[in-house]
DNA sequence: CTGTATCCTTAGGGATACTG
DNA sequence: CAGTATCCCTAAGGATACAG
């Protein structure tokens, strides 16, 4: 038998997993630097899910830890911090895209954007490439050529 | 500006999507459904993360409500109840191994199966498709031809 | 074997006041 | 603006006994 045919991580990749996201806040948060473009804790706050400062505070730190998320002072604002995804967090968009994708299909409230799951599906590294771009958009207007150090 | 460059979807698919497995325990029992061919209610107990009786049975419902599980009693053995994935379960798959791919990546203490990896990188319909088959088997090997009724 | 029911403890998290 | 610090309370969940 193939090892393939029984997986028995040692380390569980889902289980992994499941630490990061397994999370409704933290959830939360990816989707809002990953597709909504808001950086600082205001944004994120203001991001209409309610959540209140301990736990954002806390989130942010956890991401960050995670290595999810870079924390750096606005250069445009200095009173201004924001939190950039990492390498890490953006490698996670192939997936992420995956679940909405799944959740448009399966989910009656979701109302899609016109096209964007036949998109992703017929042409995935093309939208997670548009995608990546975008955010790569956001950090540079924030950072400028600084950007292309996180 | 179009329609995709600034989602802002009123029924959140994101948000959706963690409702189901925002959740450390809904999580693994989806792991263990679709990666591990775990189907039983005591399969899933000595699944080695220590789950309780009480949360196990919780997330079992949780599940079937959320349309992820059917629940069958083993025509085997009638003392037996077995949880099957969905379509809608298995739909996930693709989100769902691109998660487990990006954990390879970064999580340094999982450990992966030979290639695993790389195959659904290159291919990863054939890889969905594969491990698709292997759930059909399971299924198949408890229900017979009433498996095709799930 | 597949769950309920109960107890009990702790962590999560909302509200809010406060600080650099 | 970006958090900390408290308070308070509820819900989550571990342990375990019990039941169909």
């Amino acid at each position: 038998m193939a090892k393939t045919d029984k997986p028995n991580w040692n380390g569980c990749p889902v289980r992994y997993a499941a630490g990061i996201f397994g999370d409704k806040w933290c959830f939360i948060l990816l989707r809002d630097t990953l597709l909504r473009g808001k950086r600082s804790y205001s944004e994120f706050l203001d991001a209409g899910e309610g959540i209140s400062t301990n736990i954002l505070a806390s989130r942010l730190v956890r991401l960050e830890e995670a290595g999810m998320l870079i924390r750096k002072i606005d250069p445009r604002k200095g009173s201004r911090v924001c939190y950039f995804p990492t390498q890490k967090a953006r490698a996670l968009l192939p997936a992420f895209l995956g679940m909405v994708v799944w959740a448009i299909e399966f989910d009656e409230e979701t109302e899609a954007p016109d096209g964007f799951a036949a998109g992703f599906l017929e042409n995935p590294t093309g939208t997670v490439a548009r995608i990546s771009a975008q955010i790569d958009q956001i950090n540079r207007d924030i950072l400028g050529d600084a950007a292309d150090a996180l």
